[in-house]
DNA sequence: AAAAAAT
């Protein structure tokens, strides 16, 4: 089956074949002819499969006949986050090249100047969040009356974020004769019934996960005491052939750690959460994808959909909550068609999670060993919020550290499987490799030094004041999260760090990343090539 | 338990 096959106008084949494909995935195969023939479709589909395209490719044919009048857009796309919705714009962008549209992205963050002028001048596609359409509608800035196609997209995490009441307000404010698409990974009771509300006789669409992740991703799962997760996870990336990852944390305020420790250590790392301002959450993305980082620290806002074609890694710096999550986030690497690898970091008490995601999944996921850190137990205590730092229940005696050590001792043992040893050798070999990439990065002026003597590092490890510089910094960071954590709202969010006196404003770059990664001996890692495909 | 989204 080829793109020419299903019904698409000339501009759109050539936009489509200049990009580079001639074939369509099996979602576009079975929904771009129903979309051009004008029928509702419900689409059961992740992202990764092709799935944008299969409505942003007819859509640009239908829309492309006849014109937008002001404040009358002629289509409404709707996106769970604002990176998603940016993501479908560039898809626009790029397949609507011959097509004279206009669109206006509509998301939170920006300034609402922009949005209104390109309302103002007539838009054919509209691309949005929830929350700021509404907003741009009741200040009288839209009229949905000319609507005459509507998406909706990634519907079961709209309705995971909340975002179901909104939804249902925007549609009803839509004319009923329109033409609806409907997306969403999976379909339970409640997305079955919006589904069933919002089209009328669908063409149901279904495709199967995208390779089912399995397939192109091999799974290690570590398991280590709280303290020891940040050293494990700097030496996973020195260790293994990192070219780029996702680093993904459970909680905001880690991420601020977990980055600060990973730039402090030398690592080329930015971070990406949703307090953050717009602004640097655009150019943190961008600065990924371009390759200028190599590494992003980032919360779930990322784990859905982002469409970086080619990342070799994924951590998880936390172990999900829900397991779902788990399989959106591994799904980052191991994109068309390419190989990835990911491993999650536990703790004993994420034992229940680790269960809930093997469940899902279908499988155990490879356990490994670091040397040098020690590997933990899983426990499966009943409910392992109340070991941690959560409260205990009301009504409950407060439990001591040594009863709560007790109840570790009591859980269940996992067998682990066989470990391959990875040779010190080989494992030094694997981490000069990736230093000499990382020499890539650095500034000009820096390469032509001396080889032959050993690296005068900017903050030399060990030398007293750079030391306690460190400490001050790391309070800094605390202190500051601390302090950002007990605001309302957060607006700002630069994660510039703490001031280096002596440069004004102007910190040279490589100041503030100067130092190498550290050494490593070996590390044991299970059957890494030949993990399961 | 937390993250996402409007200010």
């Amino acid at each position: 089956m080829l793109f020419s096959e299903l019904g698409l106008g000339s501009e759109v084949l050539r936009a489509v074949e200049e990009v580079g494909y001639t074939t369509p995935t099996p979602i576009q195969e079975k929904a771009i002819p129903w979309v051009l023939q004008g029928r509702d479709v419900l689409g059961c589909a992740q992202t990764g499969t092709g799935k944008t395209a299969s409505f942003t490719l007819p859509m640009i044919e239908i829309l492309g006949r006849g014109r937008a009048k002001a404040r009358m857009p002629r289509s409404l796309i709707l996106e769970p986050t604002r990176e998603l919705a940016a993501q479908v714009a560039e898809n626009f962008e790029l397949y609507g090249k011959y097509h004279k549209l206009n669109m206006a992205l509509l998301i939170g963050g920006e300034s609402f100047g922009d949005q209104i002028k390109k309302l103002e001048r007539g838009v054919d596609v509209l691309i949005a969040t929830p929350g700021r359409m509404m907003d741009l509608f009741d200040r009288g800035n839209i009229l949905l009356t000319d609507i005459k196609v509507l998406v909706i997209d990634e519907a079961d995490r709209m309705l995971d974020m909340g975002f179901i009441p909104d939804i249902e307000r925007i549609v009803s404010l839509l004319p009923r004769k329109r033409q609806t698409l409907f997306f969403s990974a999976t379909m339970p009771p409640e997305i079955k019934r919006l589904a069933d509300k919002f089209l009328t006789t669908p063409e149901e669409v279904t495709v199967s996960a995208p390779a089912s992740t399995a397939t192109t991703v091999a799974q290690h799962l570590l398991v280590v005491n709280e303290q020891d997760k940040r050293e494990a996870l700097r030496r996973l990336i020195a260790t293994d052939d990192v070219k780029n990852a996702f680093i993904f944390c459970n909680r905001k305020k880690d991420i601020a750690v977990v980055h600060g420790s990973l730039v402090k250590h030398g690592f080329n790392a930015g971070a990406l959460h949703g307090d953050m301002v717009q602004s640097k959450r655009t150019e943190t993305l961008e600065a990924f994808k371009a390759g200028s980082i190599d590494l992003l620290v980032c919360s779930d806002v990322a784990a859905r959909g982002i469409d970086i074609s080619d990342v070799s890694h994924v951590f998880n710096f936390d172990t999900p909550h829900h397991s779902e999550d788990y399989v959106h986030r591994i799904g980052r690497t191991g994109r068309a068609g390419k190989l990835g690898r990911a491993f999650t970091i536990a703790t004993p008490e994420d034992g229940k999670l680790v269960q809930a995601i093997e469940k899902l999944i279908g499988k155990e996921i490879a356990r490994f060993t670091i040397e040098g850190i020690e590997t933990a137990e899983l426990s499966f205590d009943a409910d392992p919020r109340r070991r941690g730092r959560g409260a205990p229940k009301k009504d409950e005696p407060r439990r001591s550290g040594r009863d709560r050590g007790e109840r570790t001792e009591r859980a269940p043992r996992v067998e682990r499987p066989a470990h391959v040893h990875v040779e010190p050798e080989a494992a030094e070999a694997a981490i000069e490799a990736h230093q000499h990439k990382r020499e890539r990065h650095e500034p000009r002026h820096d390469r032509n030094r001396d080889r032959s003597e050993p690296r005068q590092d900017t903050r030399p490890e060990g030398r007293g004041e750079f030391r306690r510089d460190e400490h001050r910094r790391d309070e800094y960071r605390r202190d500051r999260d601390d302090r950002r954590d007990r605001r309302p709202r957060r607006d700002e969010d630069d994660d510039r760090g703490p001031p280096v006196v002596g440069f004004g404003d102007d910190v040279p770059a490589f100041i503030l990343r100067a130092a190498r990664p550290p050494k490593v001996s070996a590390v044991e890692i299970e059957t890494v090539d030949g993990v399961e495909a």
